[in-house]
DNA sequence: ACAATAAGTGCAACGACTCAACTTTTGAAT
DNA sequence: ATTCAAAAGTTGAGTCGTTGCACTTATTGT
């Protein structure tokens, strides 16, 4: 449905659609910030469904209308972030490898070491330490894995349905995982991949 | 895993217990059996605990105390599957590389294909189809990285605590379970392995 | 024979999540 | 401007997995 406006200046903002959406979209925020702000004070597990009802103010029935389960309080906001792991593919340097930009992008995205930002710290403690959150969070990011292949074979050439792309794909996905459990998370994220580059190279013609 | 047992000559020693460890063997046995009896029959989803527990006529309680989660119902007897896997890398056949070895465990494994035994492909479409359990079996899969992290590294001569070694037992592991949802398992299987070997052998001096 | 131990019971409860029926708000079409 | 249907939200009861507690019963080592 095409949006024709007679008046231009209504629709200058990014995209505040009618007054119906912006609520909604208010509410949702409102019960992700209140769950946020409480998980970060006393713990994932010690902060019940309906307090975080309680404190953004709405029935637990519609808390569940907006998120399907309690884990996915915590990952609000995470769409574009298979756009930005396509492109990453898609658009790396001339000559760079698939397995080499995937690399740096996994390096690059921080969910790794954050950096400087102590709030940021706090959010990925509360989720590598709460292991509901973790699997939930690596059960999500792999919903990629069907995506990241299809671009992998047309990068590479491969036929769509290649078992080697799908592979590539899912290890690559999981090496941030692995890389977590080490004490250079950087460094075991770098050396993962060496090794997927390596036999990726040696697969192709 | 029910008692399916491919090799007869595999059954446990009988190990001559007093009575009191017999019976509690007896009804987590009759607990296990009642179980994968009625998932198969309506559903994994569809059956509660208390009529599990019913069925196998103690109560909930009793049932929790020999399995933790409702997950661990399906996966009974799944012991020496580690010792399994590690010795399939400890005693492979001279000049066979580490991850061709894990490639013929995987593929020896029927994780993948239960050739003949329809009562197996019976209970593999139940695990393979229903989301939770497929989830757990691979979080219990997964708990043996680390041994086999370290077998590779004495196998290999690298150092114990270098990432490359955890990488490669950690997608070891996952090939199954990539390979599963393509149309030709044991293709997909070697596939990946192709992709761990190639770039094992070029991380080798 | 006798405590110590472990298995099992019964019941009540908790937390996550669902369902059905109902009210209110909102966007539009008339 | 009125009317109407869909969408957002509420309420309350209920299911399901799971745990805690107090209790009984059976087995074992001494």
């Amino acid at each position: 449905m095409p949006d024709i406006t007679t008046d231009p200046a209504a629709t200058v903002p990014p995209a505040p659609q009618g007054r119906r959406e912006r609520k909604k979209a208010a509410t949702r925020k409102a019960i992700a910030d209140a769950a946020l702000r409480l998980f970060l004070e006393r713990g994932y597990d010690d902060v019940g469904i309906r307090e975080i009802a309680d404190a953004a103010d709405v029935s637990t029935t519609t808390l569940f209308k907006h998120f399907p389960v309690k884990e996915a309080l915590v990952f609000d906001e995470e769409d574009d972030v298979e756009a930005a792991l396509l492109t990453a593919v898609r658009e790396r340097p001339e000559g760079q490898s698939v397995p080499a930009a995937l690399c740096e992008h996994a390096l690059r995205s921080r969910l790794l070491t954050a950096d400087g930002d102590p709030r940021f710290a706090a959010f990925l403690r509360l989720v590598n330490d709460t292991p509901a959150l973790r699997d939930y969070h690596q059960r999500m990011w792999l919903r990629h894995t069907a995506a990241l292949a299809r671009v992998i074979a047309e990068e590479s050439g491969f036929p769509a349905d290649d078992p080697a792309c799908t592979a590539l794909a899912h290890f690559a996905l999981e090496a941030p995982r692995v890389a977590q459990d080490h004490d250079d998370p950087r460094r075991a994220v770098t050396r993962a991949f060496a090794l997927l580059e390596a036999g990726w190279s040696a697969l192709n013609p």
